[in-house]
RNA sequence: GCCGACGUAGCUCAGUGGUAGAGCAGCGGUUUCGUAAACCGCUGGCCGGGAGUUCGAAUCUCCCCGUCGGCUCCA
C-alpha cells in the first residue's frame, strides 16, 4: 500500500511500480457529459437529483425515451470531485488529450502557488472548455493580485525545465484524509469526506513537492507544460454556492505547442477586435452611460437604423406568418402580476411597486399578461384560434449590477415577443410552426447554424408533473419530427412550463441565447382563459410564449461581433458612400450629388463623404472604417469621360471594378432587396 | 452583491509626491490630390466623486460611484 512519506522518485505501489507512460488506453471522461448511473453518489447529492442537487444540474438523456441513460452535464469542479469519488486512479492514454494537458497544467499551477504562497490552501481544479483553473484560499485572508500571475507563471516555467514526473499512487480513504489533514488541506479532507462508505480508495497525485487527490490522468512529467498562459484572477463560492466563503480562482490555458497556445491568444485578440461595445463606439451606433444608468441602452442614429430595418422585416415576416402586431403599456396595475403568478416566481428580477392613486402599479418585466388581456376582451370562438399576437414590447428587469455587459445583458430591453393562443390539439403544429418560422429568421440574418436545448421542469413551478410531462412530450415530438438535434437541460424550464431555446453559432463559433419557445398551461388557468368549442362547450386555450430574436438589444450585440461591424447591405447603416475627388470642381461635386440622388432613388441609403479638404485616400479609410460597404469615387476624369461609369469599391470583399451608375443602382438594390447575408 | 483590475481631453493612452502630456478626433488655414492616414496652427481636462495624510496629491490612505474580467443568474 502506498505510503504519503514515500521518498522521492521511489515507487510506493503496484500503480507506481508500473507508472511509465505507456499504460494501456483508458477512456477518458469528457469535461462536459457523463454517464451516471441512477441513484450513483456524488459530491453533490445521489444522481439523478433534482436541479438543486448541483450534481445534476443538467443531465439529459443520451436517447429518446426513460428506458436512455441518464447523463449528467457535470459542473467543472465536480469533475475533480467524482473523480476522486471513483476510488481507483484512471490509467494514463498513450496519447495524452488536451483535457488531461490542462488538468495537468492546474496542478502544475498549483504546485507553484503552493511553493510562492506557503500555506495556501487548494480546492479543486479542473481542465474547461479553453483552458483551467484552480480555486485557492491564501493564509490570512490575503488574496492574489493580477499582479501575482507573472510570478506564478515564472515559477510554473522552472518547474517545466525542471521535467517533474507527474507520481500516482493508491491511498485508502483514511490515510489519505489523514495526510490532507496533516498537510492543512481541509478542501481535500471535506472531499474525502465527503465520498461515503462505498469509496476504499482514492488517487494521488505527486508533482515535486506538491500532492493532490486526483484520479488523473496526468501527461508524464511537467515538461509537457510550456505553452501555459494565466489569464486572470475570479471570485467563486466555493462548491459554487453563494452562501459559502469566497475563494480565489486563477483561470489559465494550456496548450501542446507555443504555436497552439499564440493561435488561442490570437482568436481571444479577434473576439476583442469584435467586441460590440468596442464597435458601438467607433460606428456611433448606440452608447451607455453612467449619467443614464446602468443596464439602459441609447441607440444612435446608426443604431437606430439599423434596428428599424430589423424591425422592419420583422414586422414583415410576422403579418406573412399570421401573427397580429399589438402594442401595450409599460406599467400597469401590480394585481396583474399577482395574477399571473410572476410576483411569486419572478420577483427577484422585479421592479418595486410605483403607487398612482394610492393603487400598486409595476413596470412590467414581461409582456404575456397584456397579450392575455387583448384575448379576454371578448369571447373567443373556437374558429378564432389559433390566435398569434407579437408585439416588441420593452420590459424592464433587476439584474445585479455585476451581470450588466454593453448590450448582452441589460436592464431595460425590448423583447420581439409573441403569445399563442390555441386549442389543445393545434399545439403540435403550432409549435412546429413557430420553430421553422425561428428557424428562417435566423437564416435571414446570416445564422445558419443553430443549437436547440429542450428545457424541461424546474424545482419552483406551477402546475402538474402530469401537464409538465406532457407538456415536455410536445415539444420534444416537434424536434423529432424535423429530425433536429437537440439537448435536454433538465431544470431549466420556466415557472408556467417547458421551453425550446435556440442559441445562434456567430462567426467565431461562439453561442448565444436568442430564441425561446415556452409552452404554458398555467396562465390559461391563472387567467381563466376560455373559448367556446363547436359542441357550445367552455374550453381554455393553451398558450405559447415565444422570444424570437430574444431581445433587440441583445440581438443587436450579436449581430455586430457576428459581422465585426460588416453589416451586409440591406442592414448597412450607409449602404454607398460617394467621395469626390476634387472637392474645388462644381463639375464634380455635382456629378457626386447626381450619384447619390439615383441611388437613393433606387432606395438605397447613400451619401457623399462629409470629409471636403482632405485626400482621396483619407476619405477612402474614412469610410472604410465606418463600414460601409461600398465606396464609389467619382472625379474629374469620370466628368471628363461622360459615360456614365464610375468606380466602385467593395470594402467587404475587397474589389474594385468599373460600372455605370444605372448598373450600380440596379445590382445593390437587389443585394439589398434579397436580404443576402454574407 | 462578492473577488480582481481599471477610471487622466470626445477616443486610445503616457505621466507614481513638486507648474497636467501625446496621438487620433474637432476647429482654422495651406494643399485639390484617383482608392486605408498631406502639412501647419488652435481649441479642449475640478486627473470619476468625497474625506484624510502632507508645505504640496493625478500620484499615498480610506469611503463611495462607475466600467471591465469572473462567480451567481439570465433575453
Amino acid at each position: 500500500m502506498c505510503r504519503r512519506d514515500w521518498p522521492a522518485g521511489a515507487r510506493c505501489c503496484r500503480w507506481h511500480a508500473s507508472s511509465r507512460w505507456g499504460w494501456p488506453v483508458a477512456p477518458i471522461p469528457k469535461p462536459s457529459w457523463r454517464t451516471c448511473a441512477k441513484g450513483a453518489r456524488t459530491l453533490r447529492g445521489d444522481c439523478p437529483g433534482s436541479s438543486s442537487e448541483r450534481c445534476c444540474h443538467r443531465p439529459r438523456r443520451s436517447g429518446h425515451g426513460d428506458e436512455a441513460p441518464v447523463q449528467c452535464r457535470v459542473m467543472p469542479e465536480d469533475l475533480v470531485d467524482d473523480a476522486a469519488e471513483a476510488g481507483a486512479p484512471l490509467e494514463a492514454p498513450q496519447q495524452p488529450t488536451l483535457e488531461i494537458l490542462r488538468h495537468s497544467a492546474a496542478h502544475l499551477m498549483a504546485a507553484a502557488v503552493v511553493e510562492l504562497f506557503p500555506g495556501a490552501q487548494y480546492d479543486v481544479g479542473p481542465p474547461t472548455s479553453d483552458g483551467f483553473f484552480y480555486n485557492f484560499r491564501l493564509p490570512r485572508g490575503a488574496t492574489f493580485s493580477e499582479d501575482d500571475l507573472a510570478a506564478i507563471e515564472k515559477r510554473m516555467g522552472q518547474l517545466v525545465e525542471r521535467r517533474l514526473p507527474f507520481e500516482r499512487s493508491v491511498l485508502g480513504r483514511g490515510e489519505a484524509r489523514a495526510l490532507f489533514s496533516e498537510l492543512d488541506q481541509p478542501f481535500k479532507v471535506d472531499i474525502i469526506d465527503r465520498l461515503g462508505d462505498a469509496v476504499d480508495t482514492v488517487g494521488i497525485y505527486r508533482t515535486g513537492d506538491f500532492v493532490d487527490l486526483c484520479r488523473g490522468p496526468h501527461v508524464p512529467d511537467s515538461g509537457w507544460l510550456g505553452a501555459v498562459r494565466l489569464m486572470r484572477v475570479a471570485g467563486v463560492y466555493w462548491r459554487g454556492d453563494e452562501r459559502n466563503e469566497q475563494l480565489q480562482r486563477i483561470y489559465g490555458t494550456a496548450w501542446f505547442t507555443r504555436e497552439e497556445l499564440d493561435a488561442h491568444l490570437e482568436r481571444l485578440a479577434e473576439a476583442e477586435r469584435r467586441d460590440h461595445r468596442r464597435l458601438g463606439r467607433e460606428l456611433d451606433l448606440f452608447s451607455v452611460s453612467e449619467e443614464l444608468g446602468g443596464g439602459l441602452v441609447l441607440w444612435h442614429p446608426n443604431g437606430g437604423l439599423v434596428r428599424s430595418v430589423i424591425e422592419d422585416h420583422w414586422r414583415e415576416a410576422h403579418r406573412g406568418g399570421g401573427y397580429d402586431l399589438v402594442f401595450s403599456p409599460h406599467i400597469a396595475q401590480r394585481g396583474l402580476w399577482e395574477t399571473s403568478g410572476h410576483v411569486d416566481f419572478f420577483a427577484e428580477n422585479m421592479y418595486g411597486p410605483l403607487f398612482i392613486d394610492e393603487r400598486p402599479f409595476q413596470l412590467k418585466p414581461m409582456n404575456c399578461p397584456f397579450h392575455i388581456l387583448i384575448y379576454k376582451s371578448q369571447a373567443r370562438s373556437y374558429r378564432d384560434l389559433p390566435i398569434r399576437f407579437a408585439e416588441l414590447g420593452t420590459v424592464y428587469r433587476y439584474e445585479r449590477s455585476g451581470v450588466l455587459h454593453g448590450l448582452l445583458r441589460v436592464r431595460g430591453f425590448t423583447q420581439d415577443d409573441a403569445h399563442i393562443f390555441c386549442r389543445p390539439e393545434q399545439i403540435e403544429g403550432e409549435i412546429g410552426r413557430v420553430v421553422d418560422f425561428c428557424l428562417d429568421m435566423f437564416r435571414t440574418f446570416g445564422f445558419a447554424d443553430v443549437n436547440i436545448y429542450l428545457s424541461t421542469r424546474p424545482d419552483k413551478a406551477q402546475g402538474s408533473e402530469e401537464d409538465w410531462r406532457r407538456a415536455e412530450s410536445v415539444l420534444e415530438g416537434q424536434l423529432r419530427q424535423r429530425d433536429i438535434a437537440y439537448r435536454v437541460d433538465p431544470g431549466a424550464g420556466t415557472f408556467y412550463g417547458p421551453k425550446i431555446d435556440m442559441k445562434v453559432l456567430d462567426a467565431l463559433g461562439r453561442e448565444w441565447q436568442c430564441a425561446t419557445v415556452q409552452f404554458d398551461f398555467t396562465q390559461p388557468e391563472n387567467f381563466q382563459l376560455e373559448y367556446t368549442g363547436e359542441e357550445g362547450g367552455r374550453h381554455r386555450p393553451v398558450m405559447v410564449h415565444r422570444a424570437l430574436l430574444g431581445s433587440m438589444e441583445r440581438f443587436f450585440g450579436v449581430l455586430i461581433e457576428h459581422y465585426a461591424g460588416h453589416f451586409p447591405l440591406w442592414l448597412a447603416p450607409v449602404q454607398c458612400e460617394i467621395v469626390p475627388v476634387q472637392d474645388d470642381v462644381p463639375e464634380v461635386v455635382a456629378l457626386a450629388a447626381a450619384v447619390v440622388g439615383r441611388l437613393r432613388d433606387a432606395g438605397l441609403r447613400a451619401a457623399v463623404s462629409d470629409k471636403p479638404g482632405e485626400r482621396l485616400p483619407k476619405k477612402i479609410r474614412d469610410a472604410e472604417l465606418r463600414r460601409v460597404p461600398y465606396v464609389v469615387a467619382v472625379g474629374r476624369r469620370d466628368v471628363e469621360r461622360g459615360d456614365d461609369r464610375v468606380t466602385v469599391r467593395d470594402t467587404r470583399r475587397g474589389g474594385q471594378y468599373e460600372l455605370a451608375v444605372s448598373d450600380l443602382a440596379e445590382q445593390l438594390r437587389t443585394e439589398a432587396a434579397e436580404k443576402r447575408a454574407d
